[in-house]
DNA sequence: TAGACTAGCTTGTCAGATGACCAGATGAAT
DNA sequence: ATTCATCTGGTCATCTGACAAGCTAGTCTA
């Protein structure tokens, strides 16, 4: 088989397909529920085979953006939206970090709201003792770093919704591979950690009283904060 | 073969299978940059084809919870997190959509918030249109449901930060796909038009005065009643 | 000892086959 | 004439077996 030419570039066959049917239906070139060639008719158009095909619909399949139906043959999805949530890109520059850590102070002030009304007594007992081994890192002269995490999951547990964690987390987790690991550290803990120590046990105080404008208050600061300690410009 | 036992339910191999693997990598069963079982392996141990162990393998490494290298093997990404927020499920129940929709508001209503501090006149003309639109369409008795995304949507670009777009676009279409379209119309609009208007009044009316607390607190409002008309229990 | 080389494993890709599922056509029964 | 069961061809879902390409580790050679 010779069609290779049609398929260019060293990626992976399947990443290759993928990008090019998805680019066909987000540009609107292909019209919600219109049916994609059959699976034959891509593998022989793109001259590979038909489990390559295969794959790359998958791909746009698990995105929600083409639905397949035994039988009858693959169609762009109705919405013509994606299913999943994504920040594209490995490095992420200030003005878009900023932007996130907008959405991400947002989810995390209502958390802390929304803990500081429902949390019970196992929840509060974690938040304490999160609350106890940033201190104790703190003392050490550690990083904390996963101290800091479990605080902030505990809080997103006692929350009592598990999509909040869920987003958390991810934003979390995108955010800390975008800024370098190092700088994170650094700059959240050298020289900060007792003033960190005190914006956590302001939250700790304001959801243990259960008083949520408080917590919402101090998480607000405590992420503001966290953000011109990171070097992002706070805003307003 | 017999094996199939092993992965019971008439969902689809390749899903079920993801499912599986998802979950072993997420719950931290499996270590970040741990090896996985070979494709063979994995095919014998789920009694399933090769072929679909790599469709399921392809879907972790789409969302980056694993990385393939040829010749090597499939390892637990290093982060051991999805680069991609999913709500799993076709069908949630309410209990389930009531936390999407707490979530929904938050966003939602801090992008209220955001947008009478940053809209622009641009951004207030498609504000007044889309509301012109709906009005009419009330009017006329139809649903208007296609203006009335346009009125949320035009509140997320004058937010002026396009992650609280796509966010809200993503939560938009996960809610309407899991409630079936015609109750959602009825739900929304059926004796109810004049009403949602005079909410949808309020936001704007905050919005185009600059006053962002108002227009947080309108569009709360408008969020827990649209909830309240589908039936969703209002919370707190 | 240092470097080239080979063996063996793994993923990437291919080709062909079978089963399940669907829509529409066909034909029989009412 | 209408309704319903059946047939048929097309399509996706899955399986099987094979080869190519990339990688590691140990072996062999100079």
């Amino acid at each position: 088989m010779s069609g290779r030419a049609l398929l260019p570039s060293r990626m992976r066959l399947t990443d290759e397909l993928a990008k090019i049917l998805r680019e066909e239906i987000v540009s609107g070139r292909r019209q919600p529920g219109e049916r994609l060639s059959t699976e034959q008719q891509l593998s022989r158009t793109y001259g590979v085979s038909r489990a390559v095909v295969r794959e790359a619909i998958s791909k746009l399949k698990y995105d929600g953006l083409v639905d397949t139906r035994q039988g009858l043959g693959a169609f762009v999805s109705s919405t013509g939206r994606s299913t999943a949530f994504r920040i594209e890109g490995d490095e992420l520059d200030q003005k878009e970090l900023r932007l996130i850590f907008e959405l991400r102070t947002t989810v995390e002030v209502e958390a802390a709201g929304l803990a500081a009304k429902r949390r019970n007594a196992k929840q509060l007992k974690s938040l304490e003792k999160a609350l106890k081994e940033i201190e104790q890192a703190i003392q050490k002269g550690q990083v904390g770093a996963d101290a800091d995490a479990a605080f902030h999951m505990a809080i997103a547990d006692a929350a009592a919704n598990h999509y909040f964690k869920q987003f958390m987390d991810f934003l979390e987790s995108r955010i800390r591979t975008s800024i370098s690991v190092a700088r994170v550290n650094s700059a959240r803990y050298e020289g900060w950690g007792a003033l960190v120590q005190d914006e956590h046990k302001a939250v700790w105080d304001a959801i243990k009283a259960g008083d949520d404008e408080a917590a919402r208050a101090a998480m607000r600061a405590h992420i503001v904060n966290a953000a011109t300690r990171l070097g992002l410009q706070k805003e307003r």
